[in-house]
DNA sequence: TTGTATGCGTTATCAG
DNA sequence: CTGATAACGCATACAA
């Protein structure tokens, strides 16, 4: 309450203000209005049975007032924050700014507000933020994305404060809590099908961390698929870069190309790796399609400005933030069963991606002859 | 209230609790707890007066029982949300994303969170969720990014409101608000050094849309840097892109170079211009910097992974967020005057800058000789 | 189906 | 400097 507000009460604790514009219609002031108890007012709010009479007096009475309830006082009443927490190790993460796209979808409905926690924003991991909020109760309930493995005490607490969780695309095997995720086996057979299609069969993979299950099951599905098609990944031609990061992927390449192994067409875990490669083949004037296919991972609209744009397995970011945001809300209504959503990806065929050259000019002498 | 908290009230409501473990603590248990009255407990934790002996016991009982006041109640109270709104045209632009950061800096210690608002979530722009906000009084404050012309009406309504708003870094002349904002002529001075620097004479300025004043400005600096060289900056390699996006810079590129005007070096209006720029420039296998040189405004990390990596005009984004944040919770606080925060950009040379090829050439000769 | 009464945890007023 | 107490706006158990 302000000096004001709290002023002009006082002043007027006798006598009834008639419809002073002033001051904001509360759910009494609609009773009143309405000739109803405040009760039925809530009930009406609520959704919960009120007579079709009351029901009619109450609605226009909040039109006329032009009421609207306060979510302080809701969320006092309720023993609730009106707000939810969203964790990822970056903010700055475009792939995170598409999941957020979709949890600010959600939430205009909602009037409910986010607090943001990065666990890595002065470069080092610290996610003591993340525990004030979960002992303070500080949220509703959290959205954790991409965690990992060091993110697990985190993720133990919240199930241990019994506080609502989902998780967007763990990159680490996590369960007792909500899942939101992709489906990485079936993007890893996209991939093959595609690159299989174009008529490669030397294909290399270069994952991210080592302990990574994103990585390790888009490689299971690109050699489960390749199987299929009677041809196999030759593990020397599979990498790790140990990282998520594009300067790994930049890494990688120098260390690629420098060795003796060739292939027509190299996977990447992700689009930055895959971006922190095309850089380096640039400056060792590499021909990309033209003498090696690259593939990425995630779908990030960024890898539609390189040079040559990038074919990807696209994740539907936003359709994941949204659902994990509805699914939490799901969770604090009413505790219910544990679950997990799984999304497809999508190919995105751009332009780094071809026919290898031998085969390219096989056709063109097919073609020409 | 939950329905378990109540049923424990209710139950509880004539023998007083000894120490239950489960129920929170409020200020009312800490008063007790310190035999002292509530208010008294509430100036101890707004920092009013309060005697010594008070403020001992006080803080003891308050860390004895780990007391933590509750947000929600103090907003009902105090009037207030204890959200503030955040809003820029879309939440997926990487310079927001940094602000954004700031932002999060400043929040995390203010047991304050955020709604946010993108006006372009959709494709088509739609600031009707902020109306909302601004009517209903759902947020505290609000930090408006990049506003332009289209926000007019948007910034009047929240002043109108008396709704306390900081804009950062507006590309529009816009005054009755707080601002925070970058030094724009001071930046296209600088690039104007650094290229003359180099040895550039035939440069080009690339703007951005039409009404934009941080184009104008990054203009201006440019040429009057140039007057003061002595150089003059040919009104025949003024142009505009009509926008911010790179496919403009694209499109621009391709009309550029079909064209017969001839450049060392183009200046873009931003990052992202210079970037779909470049990706024509590769696929017509024009040498960046080796023809051509490149800068950009904004200094965008993305900007580092492009080849080559773009020389570039940085703002300082997270602190202009924090600073915007900052100003605003001091005008909540206090109305206050109105203030202009401006921040200075930053160079930063990677890449695509260089001395222009004939310079170059000559140097060399001298060198030789 | 509705009304009454009470509590949610704080802050601000005003009389000591 | 301190204590009692009335708001803040809403939700719910319970009685009607």
């Amino acid at each position: 309450m302000t000096p004001e507000e709290r002023r002009l009460t006082l002043s007027l604790v006798e006598s009834r203000v008639p419809s002073p514009t002033q001051r904001k219609p509360n759910i009494r002031t609609v009773a009143s209005h309405a000739g109803v108890a405040v009760s039925t007012v809530s009930r009406f709010l609520n959704r919960n049975y009120v007579s079709t009479a009351a029901r009619a007096k109450i609605a226009t009475a909040i039109e006329e007032l032009g009421f609207r309830r306060s979510s302080a006082a809701r969320n006092l009443s309720l023993g609730r924050r009106g707000c939810i927490g969203v964790i990822v190790d970056s903010s700055q993460d475009p792939w995170f700014t598409r999941l957020l796209a979709g949890i600010e979808d959600e939430l205009s409905t909602r009037d409910t507000s986010l607090m943001l926690a990065s666990t890595e924003l002065s470069g080092k991991y610290d996610p003591n933020i993340v525990f004030e909020w979960i002992r303070e109760r500080r949220v509703d309930g959290l959205v954790i994305a991409k965690s990992e493995r060091r993110d697990r005490r985190l993720i133990a607490e919240a199930v241990a404060a019994d506080l609502p969780t989902v998780l967007v695309a763990p990159d680490e095997a996590f369960n007792q809590v909500q899942l939101v995720r992709c489906d990485n086996r079936g993007a890893g057979a996209a991939v093959a099908k595609h690159l299989v299609t174009l008529g490669h069969t030397a294909i290399a993979f270069a994952g991210g961390p080592e302990h990574s299950i994103d990585s390790k099951h888009r490689l299971q599905g690109l050699r489960g698929e390749l199987q299929a098609q009677n041809l196999r990944l030759d593990s020397a031609l599979v990498f790790s870069c140990g990282s998520w990061e594009a300067e790994a992927g930049a890494e990688f390449a120098r260390t690629f190309f420098d060795g003796s192994l060739r292939a027509t067409a190299i996977v990447f875990a992700n689009d930055s790796l895959a971006s922190g490669f095309m850089r380096v083949a640039h400056q060792r004037r590499i021909s990309i399609p033209g003498a090696l296919s690259i593939v990425g991972f995630d779908g990030l609209p960024e890898g539609a400005l390189l040079w040559p744009a990038l074919t990807t397995m696209a994740q539907p970011m936003r359709e994941m933030g949204s659902a994990a945001c509805r699914r939490l809300f799901e969770v604090i209504e009413s505790p219910g069963q544990l679950q997990t959503m799984e999304f497809p990806m999508r190919l995105i065929v751009r332009e780094s991606t071809a026919a290898p050259k031998a085969l390219a000019r096989s056709r063109t002498t097919a073609g020409s002859s």
